[in-house]
DNA sequence: TTTTTTGCAAAGACTTTGCATTGGA
DNA sequence: TCCAATGCAAAGTCTTTGCAAAAAA
């Protein structure tokens, strides 16, 4: 862990942005916790004991997005971020639960190469070059359903 | 075209809602253009002319999605309005080019079909009950390439 | 030291709400 | 007539920005 959270400072000192103490809590957050998909707002709870403002998370979240370190989902009309680098998951789809709110993974080789496939087909038909597939199934989880 | 404008008025009025000018317009809007895909902005744009403020945009669109008579998409942070209602499309899914804004629909019943198989599937593995799924495709239109 | 980053407060975008007035049935 | 619906202005969210102070290199 304290290897991959390296990599990841040296990838922001590459770029010439510094290593804040801000910085460092977030990105041990995301490596931490690899298979969380965190909101600014919930990011913002879990370091603001660090001396840690809502504007320098919104501001570490693009710097880490823009460097391909994490990953952002849109579900509804929330963002979720998610540890991209050295994530086995290259595509995969997400569960979103109506009642609690809970976002999940849902990772299946078949649906991603389905997917893939279709992407070449509209890639053709519609003359597009696509680069990116969100798939999100709502429903309700099993412990909202007890 | 004017019959399927009157059948959502009259599940409006059924549901003790009244026909109002700014009801209408917008109705009359979501039907004369089945295959658009309107923002809250683009609607008021569109209806402003008679008179119809911003709160009464947003006030329809609630009423009419609770009524089934037109659904909600959400991309990136975007809400997308269409007509549900005697809409041959059951799911489809989205193409959204990442330059320009423009979503469209894409419509392929294998993939349909096959995302219908996953819900099944995720069903069982997650044991959740799903009843809706959305998969939007990123990427760069034929225009914007040119 | 020098430049970037930070926190704070304020501003912005989008959406919702309270309330007096208007209008549909 | 009577209650629902409207427009307006104001309030709420969530997010971004300007700026002086603080911190990294």
């Amino acid at each position: 862990m304290n290897y991959e959270i390296r990599r990841i400072e040296n990838i922001l000192k590459q770029k010439n942005y510094k290593i804040t103490n801000g910085r460092k809590e977030i990105i041990k957050l995301f490596v931490k916790n690899r298979n969380n998909h965190y909101k600014p707002e919930k990011i913002y709870d879990l370091v603001k004991s660090y001396n840690i403002s809502f504007p320098t998370v919104y501001r570490t979240i693009e710097i880490l997005k823009k460097s391909g370190i994490i990953k952002e989902t849109i579900i509804d009309r929330d963002r979720y971020y998610e540890l991209q680098m050295f994530s086995k998951k290259s595509l995969h789809l997400h569960l979103k639960c109506m009642e609690c709110g809970m976002v999940s993974d849902y990772i299946d080789t078949k649906s991603i190469l389905y997917l893939l496939d279709q992407k070449d087909k509209i890639e053709k038909q519609h003359e597009m070059v696509l680069n990116n597939i969100y798939t999100t199934f709502y429903g309700i989880c099993r412990d909202c359903r007890r």
